[in-house]
DNA sequence: CTGAAAGCGCTAACAC
DNA sequence: GTGTTAGCGCTTTCAG
């Protein structure tokens, strides 16, 4: 271990010529002959000669490093499609990425921005952007900062879902199966004074409560308080899986069974699937459900229907913003990109089989 | 965005002391006077100095940051797991980690451990070495090398789990709540002569298969071959579901419908729970299902008896034996760690109720 | 077309 | 105790 490392002066004394032209010739430049470049080509090959990035960075003063702050990749598989996406379009244009799962603690946020900073990262992706006091220290710092899925008020490039198309999409998809009875269980929505103190943070909350009372409006389905069940689902030590199942009991227990579940994410869904199951109730026979993400979807018993996110391609885009904004190196205004989501069926959901 | 960064220059200016001071300050050397100690101190509050890893890591020639070379975290969040511990420590002791996943792709590999050479990681952790090769790349550049889960036979620390006893374990469990009729649900194990080129790369499957023999065989439960399905799950495209349910699907229409399956996934287990769903097989009065891993099993209904692996702890082993590696500087012998496994008993095993 | 040399920010050896 | 300085490996003027 620890040989002596190869370096450029190494790769210019084998080859008989200055560092100068060594590196013209590593970075494709024009003005060398072609036998020099032979020559050191020839050298870089016998001292097996690699690049050292470090060296690189502190000279240039950029590191092609993004750091990306996550809430916690465990047990919630958003994050993981996320940090995917990220990882592989930053790989492609050569850069890479320091990733930093806080696990929803502001102080560990807070000592991933210092981390990067330290790190001299060129840009920080936040994944949900804990406090918005973090954001602005990363910015502060003079770093380029993208945030995502649920941006705070700090003016940055964001990339976030269109979850109101998406609910709707999943609600129409029920009540053309014939539900009307639709529950839902969802995180609890803003009041109006929230969502103007903050009007993309809660953002996601609004749209699909909107999405889900729009939809019956549109179809002349009164909404049913019984059916709707507000909770703070995530931040829940088991991400809404117990909450899920507990949920759907109460809906069970209250007497008029709903035709339909609709619950926005996956995890929940799964907990309203366990309770389903205990029951012996049959889906989508007795009881159809649709889910949000389409992360556990896939393995559950039935293979749940569900709205998908496009979180690979919402790393992506976070990471081309980043890219394009070092390339081209004039000062733009901050970007807002909005992906679509997209109705995953599978078998959860079905027209109503048997009467309740 | 880039403003001027603050250097040690600006502070020991500001402080009116020279650079080295400045720097004795910081790694909280002795021979500082405590009045010079305050100086520095204000200065470095007034200026938001921050120390520049990069620089540093150039002068001391490491990094302080660790690469991890994983399968890939989507779908299966075994490598999450791992990747999620390794961090966890590494933060712990002021270090990075650099993921790359490589998703079952040797080139991918490959370039992986080319990009980390050329960041000038201090070590690279294989979860799961896919190509011999690319582990001797990195051991010739002279990296410290950890190899997790699967090691090829090159001579490097590893990190392993006891599969062997956690296999043992599950089917006891079965065994004790009257089961006879078990079926196994994995990953074709290696044969004598594999065993002997290899000796831990197949180890895993070689394990939980003996683990499985052996247990019946103490109970004087014969084998029966029909109960047996082996196949290459872990590298099909959706990581063994489908093949899981098709597996299942044989079972059933075999006729003597086993008491109990054991598969060697918690995916391969969702798939079989989907193929019982499907025929409203009741879990477990008319069957019951053991998984591994703990990963989906909590999510699936019902929630899944699994033989948990210590992903997380895995993760924290590989970095704390590179931390320690550094720490203390002489030359040791390679360690193999071996972490125990955990049944998690759930709702998916119970005695048998009723007769098939 | 090629080389010499300065400097990115930090640290450690050596001098005072 | 504190300062001076060389140098980690690379790139980029500026000369030649």
């Amino acid at each position: 271990m620890n040989k002596k490392q190869v370096t450029l002066k190494d790769v210019a004394r084998l080859a008989g010529v200055s560092t100068a032209t060594v590196t013209r010739v590593l970075r494709n430049e024009s003005l060398v002959t072609e036998k020099t470049r032979k020559r050191v080509e020839q050298a870089i090959q016998q001292t097996g000669y690699r690049i050292n990035i470090v060296a690189q960075g502190l000279r240039a003063r950029q590191t092609k490093t993004i750091g990306h702050i996550l809430q916690g990749t465990a047990p919630n598989p958003f994050f993981i499609g996320v940090a995917l996406g990220a990882e592989q379009e930053a790989l492609y244009h050569g850069w890479s990425i320091l990733a930093f799962n806080v696990q929803h603690d502001p102080e560990r946020e807070r000592s991933g921005v210092e981390t990067f900073i330290q790190r001299r990262v060129d840009a920080i992706l936040f994944t949900t952007p804990l406090c918005e006091e973090n954001v602005r220290i990363a910015l502060e710092a003079g770093l380029m900062v993208i945030q995502v899925e649920r941006p705070t008020a700090l003016s940055t490039p964001t990339v976030t879902a269109d979850n109101y198309a998406g609910t709707v999409e999943a609600i129409e998809h029920l009540i053309t199966l014939g539900h009307r009875r639709i529950a839902y269980l969802g995180e609890i929505p803003p009041g109006p004074a929230e969502r103007k103190a903050q009007p993309y943070r809660n953002r996601i909350e609004h749209e699909r409560f909107a999405g889900y009372c729009d939809t019956l409006a549109h179809h002349q389905i009164p909404l049913d308080i019984e059916l709707i069940i507000l909770d703070r689902f995530y931040t829940s030590a088991d991400n809404g899986l117990s909450a899920g199942y507990h949920a759907m009991q109460k809906l069970l227990r209250s007497g008029k069974r709903p035709d339909a579940v609709f619950a926005t994410s996956d995890i929940i869904a799964a907990g309203v699937l366990q309770a389903l199951y205990a029951v012996h109730l049959s889906i989508p026979e007795d009881i159809s459900v649709v889910g949000f993400d389409n992360t556990y979807s896939p393995y559950l018993s039935p293979p749940l229907t569900t709205v998908e996110q496009p979180m690979e391609q919402m790393g992506r885009a976070a990471v081309q913003m980043v890219i394009r904004h070092f390339q081209q190196h004039q000062q733009e205004e901050p970007t807002h990109i909005r992906l679509t989501t997209r109705l995953v069926v599978r078998g959860s959901t079905g027209p109503r089989k048997r009467l309740s």
